[in-house]
DNA sequence: CGCGAGCTTGATGCCGATCAATGCATGTGG
DNA sequence: CCACATGCATTGATCGGCATCAAGCTCGCG
């Protein structure tokens, strides 16, 4: 962490859409270089937000769209009463606030699960700019109508899915996204709590940890803390798919 | 039904956004008699679903949106084994199909509870437009980010909500969006089975059964096969939000 | 070392699923 | 018009999965 600075150093280039590791990933999937060099005009700000902090808030006015560049984030809305719900959660690439567009205020939290840097794209330049450039219209539509797809699944794993096969859909998720980034497809550190992930699922944290000792007794996973290794994903996917009815 | 024709007669005025009575709720929210002429040429074609039909089918290619202008429907997600969750009712004003933009294929079927009619909307003509009109562009954000956050609330409901609570909301819900398009705020006839009520708030069709009789025992509903009179909302409203913790 | 946040594990209880029977409205054909 | 079938809804009895309550455990950290 706070190891010594390395001797002064010039960022060789300056960081930008245009040479992203993320942008197969992100708001410039389809577009061409030129395209691109306009969309770094935008793209310009960073933000760091350190574990545990939020990186905006419901009620909070709208003003620009995020997306992460290193980190992981958790979004939750809450009701009047005390309720709160984990909606979903983020990482490299995936773009936050999209809530904020109807209303022009935030209507979730979003926090920091470690800590995360974002890049801050204003939302009417970016509105602007993809009524110039029809490619970059379709991937922001494309990102928009996703979500609501996602959300979608959510709301099937919640409507009719028993614990463990919520649990299994909720690994499997976050294994096909870590392999899209390039990571292991069977080993993965979780970010968030048992009680966090029991929020996103609709389960109590007690109810995830039972899931967790009963994978690793099944000899699906190895659970160690956070750590978990994947033994036997087909176990996963016949879980949620072929199990029941 | 088979009523004889009434005597010909022309149409006053072309059927077209720019003089329907939903224009206040749909895609044409916030633009000029002047942005509604472009409106109207894209929106021509409209399509009628008798009750029972579908309008799209997962699977089927992308091509349009749809704006319900009489009607209601249904849409639903399905898992791979025969799990299926209704994720939505979408009434006169509501646009369905904007699950289909991320994958140029629908994501869900959409199907007709009453005999229907919806306005087809190419997507491609309004992307293009989007792209002229501003106003057209940010209402059109608008109303995905609206259906993100829609889903978000059912994402709570299904995931920290008993079933009388969610019995609570949904009729809520339901009688908050009549009540804008002009209804009364205490009648309401469902046009959705006991079944399709419980499979969108994660419930079987008894459960919603029960709740139905324990809200009319308790003198908050009166229930008449899908006649539905609300006697004292206040008493949903503290349901779903003052009950518990 | 001791504290606390997060996690595991066990015992118990409740809500809603499931199973089953009946009721009721609509439609169809004799 | 009645007899019967069909789809949807109600109601009761029982069961089971997950919540809840309650200890203890583990690990990181001041």
């Amino acid at each position: 962490m706070n190891a010594p600075l390395p001797p002064l150093r010039i960022e060789p280039f300056k960081v930008a859409c245009s040479n992203c590791n993320l942008r197969e990933l992100c708001l410039p999937v389809g577009m061409s270089n030129e395209q691109l060099e306009r969309l770094d005009l935008l793209v310009g700000i960073r933000r760091s937000v350190p574990r545990g902090e939020p990186l905006f808030h419901a009620g909070e006015s709208f003003g620009a769209l995020y997306a992460v560049r290193t980190g992981f984030f958790k979004t939750c809305v809450a009701s009047e009463d005390g309720r709160e719900q984990v909606t979903g959660f983020q990482m490299a690439g995936e773009l936050l606030g999209l809530d904020g567009i109807g209303t022009d205020r935030h209507t979730c939290d979003a926090i920091a699960l470690e800590d995360s840097q974002v890049c801050v794209i204003p939302y009417h330049q970016l509105a602007d700019l993809s009524r110039e450039l029809s490619d970059l219209q379709r991937q922001f539509h494309k990102i928009m109508s996703r979500e609501i797809v996602r959300d979608h699944g959510v709301m099937l794993l919640l409507g009719s899915m028993r614990a463990e096969e919520r649990m299994a859909a909720f690994l499997l998720n976050l294994t096909q996204r870590l392999r899209t980034r390039g990571f292991s497809a069977n080993e993965l550190v979780l970010r968030m709590t048992r009680e966090e992930i029991g929020s996103y699922l609709g389960l109590k944290l007690e109810t995830v940890s039972r899931a967790f000792s009963k994978f690793q007794d099944d000899g699906i996973l190895e659970v160690r803390q956070r750590q978990i290794r994947v033994l036997d994903a087909p176990a996963l996917h016949k879980l949620v798919n072929g199990a029941n009815r």
